[in-house]
DNA sequence: ATGAAAGCGCTAACAC
DNA sequence: GTGTTAGCGCTTTCAT
């Protein structure tokens, strides 16, 4: 590798016989340089490979033109989607991300977090981690807010930040109101665990539904999974062992449906001829599962998208009004939708 | 959202009624300070809340500590684990990364993505992009190098590049190798796309285990896929017209796999009784597959954090000598292993 | 032990 | 049209 020293503007101006000024002007295209000067810096510009310094440039505009992004480790197909969505929207936008994983987002980190990405200049900041027991509480003492806007992904709309979110609980309801319309009565629930919001609030669409239905469920028909398919496979045989009658069973996400399909099939029951199975998350892989998987779709590009359409709005105004008006905080709820594949079909056959 | 200016240097000095540098020298460690200067500066800091600007640091330091991350986007399992690793140990170095998600691999736009990264002033870039076609030409240009270190992720080992990446060659042999340890002979193989080096690489591994077993292999042995499912499904029906005495196949990644499964349960053959199966990446649903899923497993969390590792040194070694030394550009494979499950067992029976 | 001056690379504001 | 001066927020001399 060579190149040691880049090159300055002071490098362009001196080899182009003019002052750094005049770059300056011809890169940002102002008006006021002389036809011949412009394109003799041009050639030097070009010549030497000058590019400038965002940095500087950005120290004096007061701008950074990055965002920053918080998000649990990707081994969730949904954070994947969701950040891909960011990163396009923000390429498009002209920002760069600066990426952050967390690896226990459980914790109560995000203090430390957010004055690490101010400390970098962020201008904004897009926060992106599971509501899990209180990891957000860092949020309550930062009453008045912060240097730089946030938004949120995920989670329940809120009075005092501006969020974009799936209706998640809604989900929980299509899947099993559709489990309803085929005909079963008995339906089980393996949830994420219930210390994440998102598996509370599909358990709270399942319970509506059911109850709705006038089948207010029980105790027995719930079991606490953590995600991956190992425990959906572990629910199947809780569930039955608390609940015999079991005719079809809802899982959380995609891996546990995924685990119960397993499990049926090592005890010898048919999906859906012995047991109905719908999952969440409508991951790639579930339209070859076998039975192929009903599963709920969430379209979280769109999402990520979004967040980062609503994060420009309010640097823009942030940058407009010097006031900081402090627009009243957004929240936008995308709805799921259902797809229906062979797994939870009463009479056994795909549909259409 | 508040907090319209942010707190300087300059702010927590007239506060504490010192100058700036005594403040910058509290920060940053220095010795010469008095206990009781000190004290009264960090009190101030800390009750205003005052985070110095990295960019600014930056600037006058000549270091960014921010890294360059470019990926394709992460619709491929492997691709997550990657950046999970790289961004775990560029966090425990202290680097930042900024990210850029390559939304079409197979174009060539390295040029302008360094371009882009350089000018936001990265130490050095990882690229993780897929070798696809010739979408690595814009590198032959560049002779001499770059003005910052460049790590490839993936690929072959190259004279003229630091790389570090998987053995993957090896990884179709020793799956071809265990299919034929299990007295499997005529064994078929599912592609990815055969622009991508690593598809080719693959299949020379299945073609040299076969023809070291004394069985080189056919045209009519292979089939290209393109990594998702349908194209295994689809594989596994043209295997069959072209070469019908097929016994197992080989497919190149998990989902091909999946599609393949899904295809033999549908004519009603058995895995592995009457057709063997092994797939590559080993992700985490491959267990829970019916049959359970032998396949190629690789370490791309302990890739990435090599890579960092290798260019965290890179750094290093340009920061001590100015003269930069350039050393020699080293490659990196990590061996890739086998795990093996019900899909490709003779007997039928689990291992072990 | 502390402050003043200079400068990292760039641009805004004013000269001329 | 173009150059000069000043300064973004910070740190590194070098005085004192």
């Amino acid at each position: 590798m060579a190149a040691k020293k880049p090159i300055t503007i002071k490098h362009v101006a001196r080899e182009a016989g003019v002052s750094p000024q005049t770059v300056s002007r011809v890169f940002n295209d102002h008006p006021d340089v002389a036809r011949e000067t412009r394109q003799r810096v041009q050639k030097v510009i070009a010549e030497l490979g000058y590019q400038p310094n965002a940095i500087a440039r950005g120290l004096i505009k007061q701008r950074s033109h990055t965002l920053g992004v918080v998000i649990a480790e990707l081994d969730q197909y949904g954070l994947q989607r969701l950040l891909v969505g960011v990163e396009r929207r923000a390429n498009e936008l002209g920002y760069s991300l600066l990426l952050r994983l967390v690896h226990e987002p459980e914790l109560d980190r995000g203090e430390q977090l957010v004055r690490d990405l101010l400390a970098r200049q962020v201008e904004g900041i897009i926060w992106a981690i599971p509501e899990i027991g209180d990891n957000l509480s860092w949020l309550q003492d930062r009453t008045p807010g912060f240097a730089v806007p946030l938004i949120f992904i995920g989670g329940e709309p809120q009075s005092h930040f501006p969020l974009v979110s799936i209706d998640t609980r809604n989900g929980g309801r299509l899947a099993t109101e559709h489990l309803l319309s085929q005909g079963y009565r008995h339906i089980g629930l393996i949830t994420g665990p219930l210390t994440w919001g998102v598996s509370r609030r599909r358990q709270l669409g399942w319970q509506e539904a059911l109850s709705m239905a006038g089948l207010p469920p029980t105790d027995n028909q719930i079991v606490e999974g953590d995600w991956p398919a190992a425990s959906g496979e572990r629910g199947l045989h809780q569930l039955l062992a608390r609940y015999p009658q079991l005719e079809a069973v809802f899982a959380c996400n995609d891996q546990m449906a995924l685990g119960v399909l397993r499990a049926a099939q090592q005890l010898g029951r048919r999906v859906p001829e012995d047991l109905a199975v719908v999952g969440f998350d409508n991951i790639p892989e579930a339209a070859y599962f076998w039975s192929p998987l009903t599963s709920v779709r969430q379209r979280l590009i769109d999402l990520g998208t979004l967040a980062v359409q609503q994060m420009h709005q309010m640097i823009e105004a942030k940058q407009e009004d010097e006031e900081d008006v402090s627009l009243p905080p957004t929240a936008m709820l995308l709805q799921p939708e259902l797809v229906v594949r062979e797994s939870s079909i009463k009479g056994g056959e795909a549909p259409q």
